[in-house]
RNA sequence: GCCCGCUUGGUGUAGAGGUUAUCAUGCAGGAUUGUCAUUCCUGCGACCCGGGUUCAAUUCCCGGAGUGGGCGCCA
């Protein structure tokens, strides 16, 4: 049976010195105690430059955290210092220096001392690269800037440090992820983006130019990740773009988005609702015990704070998560006063009926067949309250928002091709992926998971663009 | 695709048919300071585009462009 093996943290990421610096300013502060009147280049962007005068203080930031540099005529030089203090913010600088105690603070009475920290007496300065001022949007700059302005100047816009920590996340909640799968068994793998066809219907892609042959950008890995299953792969996932041509334009669709997808043999729905709920608990718990990233979340409630945003707080979810059948869905609905009839899609004024008794993760397992796609299992005699056949899909939800969506895939190739024909798709155009349940296939399901939408969830992100480092949407697809 | 907003310095905002167009942040200069979101002084910098109404439009109307939100659909 399954085993979910406990693993212990990855080892401490260690930092090499490169050919711009000897030591991390993150080093500086942790290691400051053994490197004191030890000399170290370090190199990163000028956040801050204080001082007109015979000194001048600089704060320098890189990717590992901030220490003040410390500079005076008489260690630097009267022309070096001088081009500090006309230095631009966010230009980037190396220094030279030696590592020394910085001037505690002063502290009122009553209050507690802070711990040490450290900074770098500069004896000499190389200016890399100076920044054009006026800065686009300002880096350390309590003024809120809009979306759009961010994401026009994404570069800038990375660099501040609760959207910096927001993108750490995303790779926390990735690497995760990735490592609970492995330990149930999971493989990683990457199906094409280049598709021949439509591989689910319904949906609008991107046309493309395949050298002489049209061709479409595929918007899921769906039907090549059932021929894996064909294939004796077992058990498969897939971290990967997926690409939809809808014109919509919300908080949550982007044109391009990360779907993070399995799939498993001799498996039914139930099972791998099971596989998603204990890989998101798994994420959520690893992002709430892990120190650095508690750090980042503190970050980014550093930054909400000062725009009077209420502090994000990572609730690990209780396993199992809630279930809802569709069928009661659409019952709780109706008692609430939601217009809705059994069949119906759920829209998003239901699902607001829905999300005030289940503000988190829960499942909507036992759709109608008529709603869902034509490689959707079904048990024939599985019928809802009206007598229509259901299904073997199921959604996820955080509250109103639609996470996944997955199921039971139809295995028997007489079905799937009747499928096929009742929802007006021709079985031939659909051949290479026919082809494939014609020699044996084992029974298998599988789900497909907003990457952008967990983490808007996570981090308390307004707008999926937010959580996407080069967004496409209807209209921006540049830079 | 449908419905509803919005567009003022680099950034984010206040506001009015006739104003010296507000404030913050920023930028430039100066004073002070081993600073710690320093403080203080001085200065710089803006009404999306086109047409209309009016003695007068950045303000009102129409159109355009850009942008935000909601919906459908979805992950």
């Amino acid at each position: 049976m399954l085993h979910v093996l406990h693993r212990s943290p990855p080892p401490m990421t260690t930092w090499v010195p490169t050919a711009y610096r000897t030591h991390t300013l993150g080093e500086i502060q942790t290691l400051g105690a053994d490197l004191i009147d030890q000399i170290v280049t370090v190199a990163g962007f000028m956040e801050a430059n204080r001082g007109k005068g015979a000194i001048c203080f600089v704060d320098l930031r890189d990717g590992t955290g901030t220490t003040q540099v410390f500079l005076k005529a008489d260690n630097i030089g009267a022309e070096s210092l001088d081009v500090v203090q006309r230095m631009t913010r966010e230009s980037t600088l190396q220094f030279t220096g030696t590592v020394s105690l910085k001037r505690p603070p002063k502290v009122k009475e009553g209050e507690p001392t802070p711990p040490p920290a450290y900074e770098v007496l500069a004896t000499s300065v190389e200016v890399i690269a100076r920044a054009e001022a006026p800065l686009p949007l300002g880096v350390t700059d309590t003024v809120n800037v809009e979306l759009d302005t961010r994401l026009d100047n994404r570069f800038l816009d990375l660099r501040r440090a609760h959207v910096n920590a927001m993108f750490r996340l995303r790779g926390k909640v990735l690497q995760f992820g990735r490592q609970h799968l492995i330990t149930e068994g999971f493989i990683e793998t990457h199906t094409p983006k280049i598709v021949a066809t439509a591989t689910e219907g319904g949906t609008d892609l991107f046309p493309m130019q395949y050298f002489e042959t049209p061709a479409y950008l595929n918007q899921s890995p769906q039907l090549f990740k059932q021929l894996c299953m064909s294939g004796g792969l077992e058990r498969v996932f897939e971290i990967g773009p997926a690409f939809r041509a809808e014109k919509h334009d919300t908080y949550r669709h982007l044109n391009e988005f990360i779907s993070f997808d399995i799939e498993c043999s001799w498996a039914n729905d139930d099972d791998v609702m099971g596989v998603l709920e204990r890989m998101l608990h798994h994420i959520w718990k690893s992002i709430a015990e892990e120190e650095e990233s508690q750090g980042l979340i503190a970050t980014i409630n550093a930054y909400r704070a000062t725009q009077e945003e209420e502090a994000i707080e990572v609730v690990v979810p209780e396993l199992p998560f809630p279930r809802m059948e569709y069928c009661d869905a659409i019952r709780i609905i109706k008692e609430k006063g939601g217009t809705i009839e059994w069949g119906d899609d759920i829209d998003a004024e239901n699902s607001d009926l829905l999300a005030e008794d289940l503000p988190q993760f829960y499942f909507l397992p036992r759709w109608p067949m008529s709603l869902k796609p034509f490689y959707i299992h079904h048990v024939e005699g599985e019928i809802g309250s009206t007598d229509q056949q259901l299904s073997r899909g199921f959604d996820l939800n955080f509250g109103r928002d639609e996470m996944t969506s997955g199921g039971q895939r139809e295995h028997r190739i007489d079905v799937l091709i009747d499928n096929l024909k009742n929802m007006e798709l021709d079985p031939e155009e659909f051949e290479f992926y026919v082809a494939g349940f014609r020699h044996g296939v084992p029974p298998h399901a599988g789900w497909g998971l907003g990457v952008e939408r967990i983490l808007m969830k996570l981090t308390g992100a307004k707008n999926v663009r937010e959580t996407v480092l080069f967004p496409r949407d209807r209209k921006r697809f540049c830079p």
